[in-house]
DNA sequence: GCTTAAAATGAAAACGGTTACATATTAATT
DNA sequence: AATTAATATGTAACCGTTTTCATTTTAAGC
């Protein structure tokens, strides 16, 4: 494999200015360069990046740990990433961690051992242990999507408790007043900030919160399912279902139409999120957009400001969300 | 940051013995090696990887290239591979491409630029321009999933022909002779190859091919709704519809229900790949299950065998599907 | 206890680039 | 044409490891 020495050799001048001629093309004269050029082509050189990563202490990749690719939004999410980054010349490297701490943290070691500048959460588990923090105490890192803000890393995130009581609203102002929610795991942060929503607006209608129409949940399409199973059977069934995430109400009225149980006649269902599949269920689901695109972007944004010290105090992003209003929600006829 | 020559003095010994302690244990005696080991921790010492790694130059690092990790497929696959790729000692660095080729070719020069030892490829487009190829005029590449198989790389693949002839065979024993089939891109070696076994069970049964019957799609569910609409105003409608992944059989299954068609008395529908959304549609589909974990690690075990040298000529793996029949799938009734 | 082989350690040269600094060349100014 | 400033190039140190080779220490054999 041919190196620098090599082109300088072949083209007749110092490796310095072979160095030079790729980073820095201006500081170099228009005949040397083409020189160099053309010897670059004649050996077939290409740059050992590991060694130019290493020398110069930036890497120029940028670590993602990501629960679940699987999951629609945050594929979403990543490739609003993946273009920033791009754009700013920087590399992704996705970890797809399932939840998994031995990968987590394998991942999130290449920070602290010089193999990538900085780190994007898109999970709230926080913070990492010892071996993975910075001299100066923190990590090169941005919180997104899910967020713990204990006010030390910037995030980005929705302001999940408002979007809940948007959707919460657009149910009540159906005439529903008995309205079960279906919860994502009780570790994610996102569930608290959502419920919470889902009280205020009840609260406003002066409606009065019953625990018992709170059921468990893990996002997944069978945990929505197995509640949408249990709310069927219920003797005082709700007229309405919101549920944490579009995987979720995809799974419960599944099990709402195998009881026999019309949606939304019978039962209103609302999700969360907008993945491409909730238009093309039967009903097409009702639900709240997020920007996930933009997300991905503006926390690769953040993060690339933060490694170039653009940023002062831990900025935090609020991104807007949208309500989708199809026809699994319908006037409540109980 | 603390480096070896610190661990070095605090320990009182040479550089090249930190070294030997944390590489190869054994060849250091018990005394000095509690001795570095406790240098290690009171400097607080952590391996610039990017130094060893450039300097052994051997990465660990294995590129993935997967069109869109969005697709739940992909996602199985994934985290085979980073299973398989954990208990080898390797990370994976996974490239959310879009089919963008810009992305694809920033990525597979990881390999050629010495950021990562390998390459798989979850997609069919080859081969790579020749700024990426090696000096021996191989990429160290295994292909997977979809395949060219041109008889220079190993790869690891399903019998998509055999595959495609099972699920024709079961709709022709359920009395269907007018089955249409709803295509992914025509790019895509898997459409080819499944479009071969839907002919060869058709020519089994004595049923003529009609060209007419093949609807053209891109594997997204707004493609599946695309051709569902098309085929429910068909005034010689067929009984039953291929489709060529789940999210496509699933948005014509949405179109079929907007057109009052019932799902499977009026017409049958058929998926491929068994997607975690299938079971939980209405009604459930029938479809090709394949083993995707082990996809991934089947492809990642080939790919270290290939980089050791334990690799004699291209391997070939085909890996086994299954037949799910749920209830999407009936008697003919036309 | 002496010789010899084996094991442990250290010194220093890589690995392939970047970059500070010194020097040579060119252009600008008078 | 001489002086000075600006630009272009070269020399060599350096980044943090690994690894070869030489040297020292320990263990083994008699």
């Amino acid at each position: 494999m041919a190196n620098i020495r090599d082109v300088a050799d072949s083209a007749g001048v110092s490796v310095a200015t072979v160095s030079r001629t790729l980073q820095q093309p201006e500081r170099v004269s228009p005949k040397t360069r083409n020189k160099v050029m053309a010897a670059v082509q004649a050996v077939g050189y290409k740059p050992n990046l590991m060694a130019v990563k290493f020398r110069s202490g930036k890497t120029h990749n940028l670590v993602v740990l990501v629960p679940t690719v699987a999951n629609v939004f945050f594929a979403r999410v990543i490739s609003g990433m993946q273009e920033a980054a791009a754009e700013l010349g920087y590399s992704i490297l996705l970890a797809n961690t399932l939840g998994n701490s031995e990968i987590e943290s394998h991942y999130a070691k290449m920070v602290s051992t010089s193999q990538a500048d900085g780190l994007i959460q898109l999970r709230a588990h926080n913070p990492f242990d010892a071996t993975m923090i910075n001299d100066n105490g923190l990590l090169p890192m941005v919180n997104a999507c899910e967020v713990i803000d204990d006010g030390q890393y910037p995030v980005v995130s929705l302001d999940n408790r408002a979007a809940a009581k948007a959707m919460t609203e657009h149910l009540i102002s159906l005439g529903h007043t008995r309205i079960a929610m279906i919860k994502g795991p009780n570790s994610s942060p996102l569930t608290q900030e959502r419920l919470v929503g889902y009280k205020d607006a009840l609260a406003q209608a002066n409606i009065a919160f019953d625990e018992s129409l709170l059921f468990p949940g893990d996002f997944t399409l069978q945990a929505g399912y197995n509640a949408g199973e249990t709310i069927s059977h219920l003797e005082s069934r709700p007229t309405a279902v919101f549920c944490e995430n579009d995987e979720t109400a995809i799974g419960a009225m599944q099990a709402f139409k195998q009881a026999n149980l019309h949606v939304p006649n019978d039962i209103s269902v609302a999700g969360f999120d907008d993945i491409a599949f909730s238009a093309f269920v039967d009903p097409p689901l009702t639900t709240i957009a997020q920007p996930a695109e933009e997300f991905g972007r503006t926390a690769v944004t953040l993060l690339v400001d933060l490694l170039n010290g653009k940023v002062r105090k831990a900025p935090k992003v609020i991104m807007p969300f949208e309500l989708i209003v199809r026809e699994s929600t319908g006037k409540a006829l109980g």
